[in-house]
DNA sequence: GATGAATGAGTGTTCATTCAT
DNA sequence: AATGAATGAACACTCATTCAT
């Protein structure tokens, strides 16, 4: 049943893989590598060999360079999260302009550097495993969920300062605007592979239909509406 | 643990038999353990033994109505899907009244009778398994989220024929209001054992300030935006 | 390169080890196999399949019993400690007769219920793994060495209180038993099986002929060293 | 293959070069360490990594000079066996005087060259992985024991001949002596540490106590204990 | 049917050994 | 020669599944 492919003559284009030595990239290369498989797989469905393999070393090497697969989920959330999340609402002080721009701007900036990203799917991630990690879980909240809240509670107060927005619930429409993006990117890394043909669903697209609408509903002034927000 | 025969007719004062089980609940509460667990720790980190045991059968009872783990997890999403999502929208037809009446009582109602009840973390475990079981996905797509999205979409255009909401983009706001339930029950199945106390996070109000914020916009009030905000 | 061999027609004594529920010998008896793989290879050096096979159980079956390797560990040892050693020194206070004649019987006693029994091995058992399981080894000092040293000192004792025996120094007389039976295990579960055909080594022979060489310096015999006996 | 430093001629007092150790030496010192590790752990339970780190060097060093973990084995048994042991009976033939001066002297020179040194551990570790390495064990019986034996043997019946001991069953007296020798370093590299504080052990004065019980019963003459056996 | 002891394939982890640097 | 990153066979332990009771 076994069968042999000859060796000298067909394209065989992969060298047999050269066993390296590149310390410095491997940790990053197995996060990545975990971070995929677990978005993809779950944390418990998914071997460790798997990892390793996707990484492009042996699953010996992963325990090189972390003590245990748990081990490797808290580190794969931990960098994740100080590289990518973190980095969202660094512009906002600096920015001017309508209120209403500035949030699309927001919500479209995140979807780029965040959700469109793998590390996007680090929500779908602890969400599912936030009964096992519970410190992950919290971990979670206050470092990421927390301060994005806070970012866009700013935005929002600072519309209703101006008169842009209605005298609103703040709190209630920044959980509207988390909601929409939390569901984003579950739905990307769960549902996206099996949508079906007809009912393509572009997570930018929806998140900003979803912002129109809100907006319609937050503008102060009937009029806010005749500037085109495009898209 | 006393388990109360749901029939319809008589009402069965009978003393339930006194530590055996009816064999023909055996396999309903196998499934409702099945689900709490496999929506607490996820599919591959429960054990079939819990399963068992949460139903306070032996193990080797499980495998006696379920030919294997999969095969559980598929008639807990199958019974489920069947017994408590369908019934969702039955009522719909028989309801008069302003259409965001309708809506309010539709979000309200699959709150009660869905998203609050165990049955709410199917949504989650199926998000969380998709990958693994991508034709429980499908299956779930095609059976549970189209239907439902189709109530809404019907309820919404309701609005827009009788002249009660703005000429939207439906299946925006159809998802819109998708996105606030799917996180809902998303958020209530994984973050909410670990909400900060500072922070409470009640699912119907905020699925009802969710709905305010988009009704407010959806209205067709005189002052409402003439312009088409695109898109 | 397979070999099959012809099922039908051979002998083929053994019936397929038919699949045994047998909950109370289990423990015991992958406890006696551990002893003996432990006191052959060490403890690092044995397999637990190779126990559990040892017993004619699988492997599975070991970890039902013991939760972990180093847990059977001790429970052999603790085990075979209370079953064995600690019968040894009952018959004591009902003796009479000369010293010499109870320590000969001591000593035969203890090879015959005790050095020459599969437990005997694990003295060198607890030897060889005494930094690795220091706990043990204190256990060992205190509960079979330290008991054993007592009962042989009790004898000396009436031995010279009887005008029996010289004045000796007890305790040193009673390490220079001591040593010979722990030597005489030792050498059992190592050297034995090995020992040249033209050297043989029978330990009952040899703790005889030491305890015969001990006693021709214990006897007070007339002709004795009237000088005192240094040290 | 560079170049090695002359050994035999100048006094080379130069400062031994700084970290850079003489590659000859290597050997050495990873046998030490070899040696030392083994003997407290045993030949499984003890890492390569760690007789590397021991000596100074890295794990790759290790296999450099040494094949396999088992071959470092060997060599331990060999050249420790070599250096140390088979020096012990070089001077047996000039030495003179009464026998039991000899005996004396034989077993306190064993205990201070081998018995006491690194090398003694040589013992229990044979003794623990006899089973599985037979041939070193055998080795060890033919080329330790043996001889060991022999030179007791030679003293013993010397001392017969001399009239200075009775006419004892000289193989039993050997074995008497041997077990102590035996014991004394096996006990040193097990139970030593945790001997209790109230029952030290002091291996050369039990050698001596078991010796002077011993002469008590071969001396041929009451007298002969006139002479004070000294310590 | 119900049980839970028994099984063994599967997985996380270790560690002797190799080899690119 | 020396290093230590990389490897993968080996092993402890788990757990879905089976089956004798």
């Amino acid at each position: 049943m076994s069968v042999s492919i000859p060796t000298s003559s067909a394209v065989s284009i992969e060298p047999p893989p050269k066993r390296e030595r590149r310390k410095e990239a491997r940790p990053g290369e197995l996060i990545e590598a975990a971070l995929a498989l677990f978005v993809e797989k779950g944390f418990a469905a998914t071997r460790s060999e798997e990892v390793a393999a996707r990484a492009g070393v042996s699953k010996g090497t992963l325990f090189l360079y972390f003590q245990t697969k748990e081990d490797l989920f808290r580190e794969v959330i931990r960098t994740r999260l100080v590289d990518h999340f973190l980095a969202w609402d660094q512009e906002y002080d600096t920015l001017t302009g309508p209120t209403e721009d500035l949030l699309r701007y927001s919500v479209q900036t995140w979807w780029e550097r965040i959700g469109s990203t793998p590390a996007g799917g680090l929500t779908k991630l602890i969400l599912s495993e936030s009964h096992n990690f519970p410190e992950i879980a919290a971990y979670y909240r206050d470092s990421v969920i927390r301060p994005g809240k806070e970012l866009l509670r700013k935005i929002l107060a600072r519309g209703v300062e101006r008169g842009e927005f209605r005298a609103i619930h703040i709190d209630h429409a920044v959980m509207s605007l988390v909601s929409a993006m939390v569901f984003v990117v579950t739905w990307k890394h769960s549902m996206e592979s099996c949508t079906s043909r007809d009912e393509p669903f572009d997570p930018l697209i929806f998140l900003q239909a979803h912002l129109d609408l809100l907006l319609q509903g937050l503008r102060a002034t009937p009029q806010a509406c005749l500037g085109q927000p495009g898209l």
